[in-house]
RNA sequence: CGGGAUGUAGCUCAGGUGGUAGAGUACACGCCUGGGGGGCGUGUGGUCGCAGGUUCAAGUCCUGUCAUCCCGACCA
């Protein structure tokens, strides 16, 4: 393992590749664009489903699994959908291999080409229409109200660990609805799901709001979306909700019979989160010696260090420490103790800290003697000692504290970040400084894409709820009604 | 797909005008150690990305090829 970590100061995009490959997160594969998720990766993966999973279900949601391939004739069917995705797609065109006549391996047998060709999903929502088309006769069918856990393909250019990757592991919720109404409140529901569990689970707050027509989902009516910060200035796209009006339903003729006897095409919406969440949360509040992970989403909360020499000493260490873990766990703190002789305690604590463990209880000799302990604070890198008497409530007390302190430090960079601006100069140099920019645009596309040729800087959202305020657009001088929110986005 | 760079030990890299493959780190073992990535010693580990070519001789020179990274165009 390397020693150190490139500093944010000095190279923030190094400093991210380093931290999730040397915080044991994920690996590049061999696969071009593929990653390894590491088991440390992946338990945080896993507390983020969980959680989601709890809270889609809390909403009415069951879980299916639908096809890896869909036919590639499914995709011509939305035009928006087709445009959007089709310069990304891994098609599959052949089913068997066979041994190459001209010397070692293995070849494609042409001899075994598809009849139609599959591409590997990049979203499911071709191959889900086609089948809700089975399962909606009436109003009695509605809603249907599914999300599946899956991998999705997405053939990119360039990846980047987690923020970026050819495959990647997310959820998509795929609803059918009677009414507009209904489908509407839906998509609007899951933002709302998508943000509580930003802020309350990760600590990473985040802006909720609509995309401009250019950021849409192909194929979509209107896309929500929460919008986080990151600690380098720039924003990312945290999770996305669609309401898809009734563009797939036509597409897929999915139709039911309501109660006045008519026959309707039915409402829909997508939502999806990814593993581009893992990024979100290593960018939110991770520091020079490592990681930082939000208690709820850690899949160590407090590791107990034993400081000693000889067996004798780790063997009243631990007749301390023993109940003690037996007390954590039973106040439902996840707690490990590393007790292995094979490191040494102050290669421990920097593994830990790499790991981005919230608290570290170090027990010594000396400890024994006091019946005292010392801890540290991954979030603040502060160390006091304590009494044993009254420790575990201490614990539970400060994980909480935690996961505040970081929601709240996280909050405060966001809040500050959002400027006003009112004219193009001072637009170009805000949006250099980073953060989310507050200004008037005349809504058109072209607009939007000048802005984003001269500046890199997109619309990343219309804010909910948005205050109307008559203005001039930041570039054109056009009327606008209303401010937006720009940033340069990963 | 354009522009640039790089492929040598698990990792980071050194190897002038061709001549028996190196260091640090990691790993294994031993002793000393232990409250912030310990010290000393002894070892293991390489088809020099791959394929051709030049040469008595190629990590080094030539051609091709593949891969990775960075910068652009595309994207969650």
């Amino acid at each position: 393992m390397a020693k150190h970590l490139t500093s944010r100061d000095k190279d923030y995009s190094q400093w991210y590749n380093d931290l999730v490959v040397q915080a044991g997160l994920a690996d590049s594969s061999a696969v071009r664009g593929c990653m390894v998720i590491k088991p440390h990766g992946y338990a945080i993966w896993e507390a983020m489903q969980a959680d989601l999973d709890r809270r889609f279900k809390e909403t009415g949601h069951e879980n299916a699994y639908f096809p890896l391939f869909i036919p590639k004739s499914y995709f011509s069917k939305e035009a928006a959908h087709v445009e959007g995705f089709a310069k990304e797609c891994a098609v599959v065109t052949h089913y068997r291999l066979k041994n190459d006549p001209n010397g070692k391996g293995v070849i494609v047998d042409e001899s075994a080409k598809l009849e139609e060709e599959l591409i590997v999903r990049p979203t499911s929502e071709t191959i889900i229409w086609d089948t809700y088309k089975n399962w909606i006769q009436s109003y009695r069918d509605l809603p249907i109200l599914i999300n599946q856990w899956a991998n999705v393909v997405r053939w990119e250019m360039r990846t980047r660990l987690f923020l970026r990757t050819t495959e990647f592991l997310w959820q998509e919720g795929h609803t059918a609805h009677a009414t507009e109404q209904e489908a509407i409140a839906e998509a609007e529901q899951m933002l709302h799901v998508y943000g509580d569990f930003a802020e309350d689970m990760m600590a990473m707050p985040v802006l909720r709001g609509i995309k401009s027509p250019n950021e849409r989902f192909a194929g979509a009516i209107e896309t929500y979306c929460i919008e986080a910060l990151m600690q380098d200035g720039k924003a990312l796209q945290a999770g996305t909700s669609h309401f898809l009006g009734q563009n797939f339903a036509k597409a897929f003729d999915v139709t039911f019979q309501d109660k006045d006897g008519k026959v309707k095409h039915v409402w829909a919406t997508s939502w999806g989160v990814s593993t581009r969440l893992m990024g979100a949360l290593v960018m939110s509040h991770s520091d020079d010696q490592g990681l930082v992970i939000p208690p709820k989403l850690a899949p160590t909360q407090i590791v107990i260090i034993p400081i000693y020499r000889g067996p004798e000493q780790l063997e009243a260490i631990s007749l301390v420490v023993e109940p003690l873990l037996a007390e954590l766990r039973a106040a439902g703190i996840r707690v490990k103790f590393d007790n292995r002789d094979t490191y040494k305690p102050g290669w421990k604590f920097n593994e830990y800290e790499l790991k981005g463990v919230p608290i570290r209880i170090a027990v010594g000799p000396r400890d024994l003697e006091n019946k005292q302990v010392e801890i540290a604070r991954r979030d603040t890198l502060t160390k006091e000692t304590m009494p044993m008497e009254g420790l575990i409530d201490r614990m539970v007390e400060m994980l909480s504290e935690i996961q505040k302190d970081l929601f709240d430090a996280a909050k405060r960079r966001l809040d500050d970040s959002i400027v006003k601006v009112d004219s193009w100069p001072e637009f170009e140099v805000a949006i250099k400084a980073g953060g989310f920019i507050s200004a008037h645009w005349d809504g058109t596309a072209e607009t939007e894409e000048l802005i984003k040729r001269k500046t890199k800087a997109t619309i990343r959202c219309i804010p909910l709820n948005n205050p109307q305020e008559n203005g001039s657009c930041i570039l054109t001088g056009e009327p606008s009604p209303e401010r937006v929110l720009f940033a340069i986005a990963y």
